[in-house]
DNA sequence: CGGTTGCATTGATGTCTGTCGATGCAAGAT
DNA sequence: ATCTTGCATCGACAGACATCAATGCAACCG
């Protein structure tokens, strides 16, 4: 039930360490290939809206059956969504007697962030229309 | 040659401050259907490589004629893939002259960052297999 | 035991998307 | 004006994806 996410986002082991990040370097070809997936992942209007709603619950975990009936979509397609989302390693679920929970994994969420997010004093290239290059 | 991204993300406007954030709140439709276009934008490796080259140019832009021959593709598909991340307001362009250069546009990865950065102090509902709740 | 409920998996289908070759358009070069 | 170069757009096509109904499987109930 938890065997199958993605050792995407760098080889983890060394949390937070890793990762210039995307902005800083260019990334080759198996990285960006893996951070393809998890960014797929997050490029579903349902995957988004059901991970805010499993991120945002405040016992932290979420029952299937509370998610399903917030969409307008059949079981087994909210179903696959989760399924994406977990192999993305976004999010994880446990099956506790007869309901599956699903709660966040936060570790994937922040590694996106610091991804995303420029080293702070960067110089910013100042990109203000300054041009008049040719001619 | 600047006027396709979308006003995604928020209303801009009120750069910085707003965006609870995706891990707290639950989206509504429109903001998921929103994120969820610039998300499909970053999550394909060859959007992402462009995307790092792009933004990791010391001079803060970079040519077209640059950017194509670091892939086995054709012209016309890197070309596509850039209009898609324009579209999405993470790179802007500009023609030169002959060349057409483009570059970051750190408001939104900015954003993306903060949308999926957890409040700091957040309890973090410690989901440590505590489980064990069925039966 | 059989029945019921909660969720995952399967198979089918329509739509979207990444890719290409061909073509169009803008701008410098001759 | 014509040629050439740099990049965008168009049309086509194969593969990927979102969705569903049907089915399977696990766990509780009687």
């Amino acid at each position: 039930m938890s065997k199958q996410e993605l050792a995407v986002l760098g080889r983890s082991g060394d949390a937070g360490a890793c990762c210039p990040g995307l902005l800083t370097t260019p990334l080759d070809e198996e990285q960006a290939a893996d951070l393809a997936k998890v960014f797929k992942a997050l490029g579903d209007p349902v995957r988004l809206r059901l991970l805010s709603m499993i991120a945002s619950r405040s016992g932290g975990e979420v029952c299937v059956c509370d998610l399903t009936p917030a969409f307008e979509l059949s079981q087994p397609t909210i179903s696959h969504h989760l399924k994406l989302l977990r192999q993305a390693g976004l999010i994880d679920c446990e099956r506790r007697g007869t309901w599956v929970y699903y709660w966040l994994v936060p570790e994937t969420t922040d590694r996106l962030a610091g991804i995303l997010t420029r080293p702070a004093g960067e110089p910013l290239p100042e990109r203000t229309a300054s041009a008049g290059a040719a001619s």
